[in-house]
RNA sequence: GCCGGAGUGGCGGAAUUGGCAUACGCGAUCGACUCAAAAUCGAUUGCCCUUGCGGGCUUGUGGGUUCGAGUCCCACCUCCGGCACCA
C-alpha cells in the first residue's frame, strides 16, 4: 500500500456522498397521504432559524446548521420521520443599502447570496429536504404573508393609527419597540428621534397574557429567554386611580402598583407628552415657562431621558387635581421622568415609598409623607431614601381608616373603596406595545392595502394577492416609502367602488415574513392556502428549533403571537410554534466578537476546503456546549481532522486486513471482550447523552475513545487468527462511524460501507449489550477518613462484609488504620469502602 | 439597581443521584520510525515536598452540613448576558 493510499482525503469522499443523497433525496420526506408516506412512524419537526442571505455563510450557520443537522439524524435513527427544511428571510435592509449603493437590484444580490448558501448547506452535507425550500422574497412566498396580513385584519389584530413611532433618521425607517436598543436603532445604532406617523399596528398587546401563560405549553426553552420575554411584556398589576382636576372638570386616570400608597401621594406628574398638558396651562401664568420645558424634553433624544441617574427635571403647572381618597388637592407637575410610553402617561407621586418620585421631591422641595411603615422593632429607615418594601409584615399609617393593617391588605381594600365609588379599578399594565410593522423602505412585502378617497382603507381582495413589489428607479429613502415614486403602480382602482385610488407604500418589517416560514416548509407549493390546515396539524408544532439567543424575543415572540393569531383564525391547531428551543452561543475568535474590520473572521469554507465538512461540523460540536459558545481554535480544529483520520485509517486497516464473514467469538478472549466492552459503553454513553440535550462533545469524546481503544489493541487482535479478533475490530470499527455520524455523515456513511456494506443511514442507531455493560468486577475504592488509600479490583457480587474484609486487608489501610479506632465503616456497594478511624 | 448564567490544570473543557476531581482534545516533554524533516505510532504531563517509597495540597474566596462536597446550604468576590426613571 502507498503513501497515497493511507491519507484520509475527505473532499472525494464527501463529493460522493452528497452526490448521493442528492440523486437518491435521500432527506426527502413526503406529506401524510402522499406516496412514500409511513403513518407507523413519529414525526420530529427538526428546524433551525432560517438564514439572512446576505453574502456568504459564516461561522455562526455552521454552527446552527451542525448542531441541527446532528439532531435530526440522530432523530431519523431513533425511528422519527423527520423534517428537515430550509429557506430564506430574503427580503431586508442590508440588501436595500447596497442597491442604493451599487445601483444593483436587490434581488440580484439576494439571489446571488441565496444560490452561495444553497451550495455551502450542499457541500456541508446538511440533510435537507430541498423540495421544500421557500424564500421570503418570491411572490408565491409573499403572496402569503399578505394573505395572513389580511386575515390578522379581519379579526381587528392589524391597524392603522397615527402614533408617535420611533424614526431611524440613518435607515430613513420607522422602528418596532422591540427595534430600539438603549434608544438606538438595533441594526445600525443611529439614536432614534420620535415622530409623529400614521402605521400599520398589530395588536401583540391583546395577546399579552397568553404569551405569558403560554409558556407552560413548551417542554424545554432556556430560562433566560423565557426571562427576557417575560419582562419585555413586563405585566405588573395594580390599580387604576382617577385625580381629578375639579377647575377644569378634568379626570386623570393614574396607573399604580401601590394602591396601599395612595394617602401618600403629594403631587401629581405629567409626561411632557401628555395631550391634556396644553389644556392644564392654558391661561395660568407660567404657561410659556412650561411650554418651553416640554419642547425641550422633546427634543432630548430617548437615550438621554431614559437614565435614572440624571438629576431630576420639571416644571409646576398651576393647577391641582384632588386624590380621591382623602379629597386633597395636590400640586401638579410637567416632568420627564414620565413617560408617554408607559401606563397613561400620568403619575401619582408617592416621595416616601418611591425613589423617581423621592428623589424630584428632594429637587423641588415637595412634601415627603410616609403611609408604610416596618413592624415594630425593625431598623431605623434611612432618611435619604425611600422605602419601597411591600409586604405582609409592613404596616399602614397615616392612611386613615386603613391605618395599622398589612400593606398587601390595605392594597386590596384601598381598591374595593375606590371601586365602590367610581374613582378606581384594579387594573393590569404591560411594558409591552402593540408590533408597529409599517417601514418606509423598498426591500420588504408591500401592504395590501388601498388607499381610496371615498371609501377609505381598503384591504386587496384575496384574488388579486400578490400585491407585487414593482421594480424602481431608485432605492434612496427620502423619508417616505421609495415605493412612492413607482407612479403606475401606486395608482391604482379602489377594489371596492372601482375609483382611483393609492396602494399602500409601505412596506412590512421583516420579522412578518419570518414569524410564519416554518408553516409553509410545510405545504409549499400550496396555491390555494399558505398551507393546508391538516398538513400543518400533522407536521407542527416544531419539535426542536435551534438558533441563536439574538432573536430571544423579537422572531420568537413575532412567531409565537402570529402562531396564536393564526390558531384564533381557524388555520391552525396549535397555539405554540417551538415547543423545544435550543439557543447557541457566539463563536469567537482570540476572545472577540468576530467581524470583518478585526479581521478575525472565520471563513468556513476555508476549512471545509482544506479538512473537509465533517473536520468543521465535528470540530464545532466538540469545542465545548454549544450553548455557551468558544473561542475558534486551528490547533483545535486539526485536533478533530488528525482523530477522523485515525477512524479513516484504522477503517482501512481493518478492511484489508480482516473478513467480512467472520463470526463473533463464543469465547471471548480478554482483548476481544476489552473492546466489545468499550464499543458498547461508547454507545450507551452517546444515546444517552444525545437524549440528555446538546453535549455533542462528551457523544464525540467516547467515540475518540473507542477509536483509541482500537488502535491499543488492534496489534494483538489482527494478527490474532480466531474469528473472533477480527469481528470484534470490526464492530468496534463500524459502531465509531456509526456513533460519529450525526456529526461526521459523509465520513461515517465511508466507513460503514467499508466494513459493513451498504448505507449506514437506513441502519437503526445502534443498542448497547447490556450484559456486556455490567462487569464481573469494579475498581473498589477505599478511603480511609474520606481519602483515597487504595483501588483494587472486586467481584461485583460481594457482600457489604465481603468488601470490608477485602478492604481491611490493604497494607496501605492498615497502615493508616494503625492505632487508631475504628469508629464507622461506610460501604457504597460497587463503588466504595470509607472507614473512620479516630 | 433588578433578573438570569458562569468561575475546575498552561488552554478548550469532563465529572449522570453527594462517592476515584481533571475524561476527551489542544499545547508541552521524551521515545520509535527517518540520512533528516513532516506525517504517523507510543509514553509522560494539576501543584508542592521527596533520590526513591511515599506524603501534602487543589474545583473564585470564607464559613457550614456530611463518613464523604466541584456538586447541597449561608455570606462574599469576579466575569458574561439581559432589562432598567415601567409608576
Amino acid at each position: 500500500m502507498n503513501e497515497e493510499e493511507q491519507r484520509y482525503e475527505p473532499r472525494p469522499i464527501e463529493r460522493k456522498w452528497q452526490q448521493i443523497w442528492e440523486s437518491e433525496r435521500t432527506w426527502e420526506v413526503p406529506n401524510p397521504g402522499e406516496e412514500g408516506y409511513q403513518p407507523d412512524k413519529p414525526k420530529a419537526y427538526v428546524l433551525e432559524m432560517l438564514p439572512y442571505p446576505s453574502g456568504e455563510p459564516h461561522v455562526g450557520h455552521l454552527k446552527c446548521y451542525s448542531v441541527g443537522d446532528a439532531i435530526a439524524h440522530f432523530r431519523r435513527r431513533r425511528g422519527y420521520e423527520v423534517i428537515h427544511p430550509m429557506g430564506y428571510d430574503a427580503f431586508g435592509l442590508p440588501a436595500e443599502n447596497h442597491a442604493i449603493r451599487t445601483g444593483e437590484h436587490p434581488r440580484v444580490a439576494t439571489d446571488r447570496s441565496i444560490e452561495s448558501f444553497r451550495e455551502q448547506f450542499r457541500e456541508w452535507g446538511v440533510s435537507i429536504d430541498w423540495t421544500r425550500e421557500v424564500s421570503s422574497h418570491n411572490p408565491e412566498y409573499y403572496r402569503w404573508t399578505q394573505w395572513i396580513f389580511l386575515r390578522l385584519l379581519e379579526q381587528g389584530l392589524a391597524y392603522r393609527e397615527e402614533a408617535a413611532v420611533q424614526w431611524c433618521p440613518k435607515d430613513a425607517t420607522v422602528l418596532a419597540n422591540e427595534q430600539v436598543v438603549e434608544g438606538r436603532c438595533e441594526r445600525c445604532g443611529t439614536l432614534v428621534e420620535p415622530r409623529r406617523l400614521k402605521q400599520w399596528f398589530f395588536k401583540i398587546t391583546d395577546y399579552a397574557d397568553r404569551l405569558l401563560a403560554d409558556f407552560d405549553l413548551l417542554e424545554s426553552w432556556p430560562d433566560n429567554v423565557i426571562t427576557m420575554q417575560r419582562n419585555w411584556i413586563g405585566r405588573s398589576e395594580g390599580a387604576e386611580v382617577i385625580f381629578r382636576c375639579e377647575e377644569l372638570e378634568l379626570d386623570f386616570e393614574v396607573f399604580t402598583t401601590r394602591p396601599d400608597t395612595l394617602f401618600g401621594a403629594t403631587f401629581f406628574v405629567l409626561a411632557p407628552e401628555h395631550p391634556a398638558v396644553e389644556r392644564m396651562i392654558e391661561g395660568t401664568e407660567n404657561a410659556e415657562q412650561v411650554r418651553t420645558y416640554v419642547a425641550e424634553a422633546m427634543r432630548a433624544p430617548t437615550e438621554q431621558r431614559g437614565s435614572a441617574e440624571r438629576e431630576k427635571t420639571g416644571v409646576r403647572v398651576e393647577r391641582t387635581v384632588t386624590n380621591p381618597v382623602n379629597g386633597e388637592r395636590i400640586p401638579v407637575f410637567v416632568a420627564d421622568y414620565v413617560l408617554m410610553e408607559y401606563g397613561t402617561g400620568a403619575v401619582m407621586a408617592v416621595p416616601a415609598h418611591d425613589q423617581r418620585d423621592f428623589d424630584f421631591a428632594t429637587a423641588f422641595g415637595l412634601e415627603i409623607r410616609r403611609v408604610v411603615e416596618p413592624p415594630e422593632g425593625a431598623d431605623e429607615l434611612p432618611e435619604d431614601q425611600a422605602f419601597v418594601s411591600h409586604s405582609d409584615r409592613e404596616v399602614a399609617i397615616n392612611s386613615e381608616q386603613f391605618s395599622g393593617k398589612p400593606s398587601t391588605e390595605v392594597a386590596v381594600e384601598v381598591v374595593d373603596w375606590l371601586e365602590g365609588r367610581g374613582l378606581g379599578s384594579s387594573a393590569v399594565n404591560y411594558r409591552l406595545r402593540d408590533w408597529l410593522l409599517s417601514r418606509q423602505r423598498y426591500w420588504g412585502c408591500p401592504i395590501p392595502i388601498v388607499h381610496c378617497p371615498s371609501c377609505g382603507v381598503v384591504p386587496v381582495p384575496d384574488d388579486q394577492l400578490p400585491v407585487e413589489l414593482p421594480e424602481i428607479e431608485d432605492y434612496q429613502p427620502k423619508g417616505q416609502s421609495p415605493l412612492e415614486t413607482a407612479t403606475e403602480w401606486v395608482e391604482t382602482e379602489c377594489p371596492g367602488c372601482g375609483g382611483p385610488a393609492r396602494r399602500e407604500t409601505d412596506t412590512m418589517d421583516t420579522f412578518v415574513d419570518s414569524s410564519w416560514y416554518f408553516l409553509r416548509y410545510l405545504d409549499p407549493r400550496n396555491e390555494e392556502l399558505p398551507f393546508d390546515r391538516e398538513i400543518a396539524d400533522h407536521w407542527m408544532a416544531v419539535d426542536q428549533y435551534i438558533g441563536g439567543v439574538e432573536h430571544a424575543i423579537l422572531h420568537l415572540m413575532y412567531a409565537r403571537f402570529f402562531v396564536k393569531a393564526l390558531a384564533d383564525g381557524g388555520h391552525i391547531g396549535v397555539q405554540e410554534p417551538f415547543i423545544n428551543l435550543f439557543t447557541q452561543g457566539m463563536i469567537t475568535r482570540d476572545g472577540a466578537k468576530m467581524s470583518k474590520s478585526k479581521g478575525n473572521t472565520v471563513s468556513p469554507q476555508e476549512y471545509v476546503e482544506r479538512l473537509g465538512a465533517d473536520t468543521a461540523r465535528t470540530y464545532i460540536c466538540f469545542m465545548g456546549p454549544p450553548e455557551r459558545g468558544g473561542d475558534w481554535s486551528d490547533e483545535g480544529v486539526e485536533g478533530v481532522h488528525r482523530f477522523l483520520s485515525r477512524l479513516w485509517r484504522l477503517a482501512r486497516e481493518v478492511q484489508d486486513r480482516t473478513d467480512s464473514g467472520a463470526a463473533p467469538a463464543s469465547q471471548p478472549e480478554a482483548e476481544v471482550r476489552e473492546l466489545l466492552t468499550k464499543a458498547h459503553w461508547a454507545i450507551d454513553k452517546a444515546t444517552r447523552d444525545f437524549e440528555r440535550g446538546f453535549q455533542f462533545n462528551t457523544v464525540i469524546a467516547a467515540v475518540m475513545e473507542l477509536v483509541n481503544e482500537c488502535y491499543r489493541l488492534k496489534g494483538e487482535l489482527l494478527d490474532d487468527e480466531r474469528e473472533g479478533a477480527a469481528a470484534a475490530l470490526r464492530f468496534a470499527t463500524s459502531t465509531a462511524a456509526s456513533l460519529i455520524f450525526p456529526f461526521a455523515p459523509h465520513l461515517g456513511a465511508e466507513v460503514w460501507e467499508m466494513i459493513e456494506g451498504g448505507r449506514l443511514w437506513e441502519q437503526p442507531w445502534p443498542e448497547p449489550d447490556e450484559s456486556l455493560l455490567s462487569h464481573e468486577t469494579f475498581t473498589l475504592i477505599v478511603q480511609v477518613n474520606g481519602k483515597v488509600r487504595a483501588k483494587l479490583e472486586a467481584a461485583s457480587d460481594l457482600g457489604d462484609e465481603e468488601l470490608l474484609a477485602l478492604a481491611r486487608a490493604e497494607q496501605r489501610v492498615i497502615e493508616q488504620i494503625d492505632g487508631g479506632q475504628v469508629v464507622k465503616e461506610i460501604v457504597v456497594p460497587g463503588r466504595l469502602v470509607n472507614i473512620v478511624v479516630r
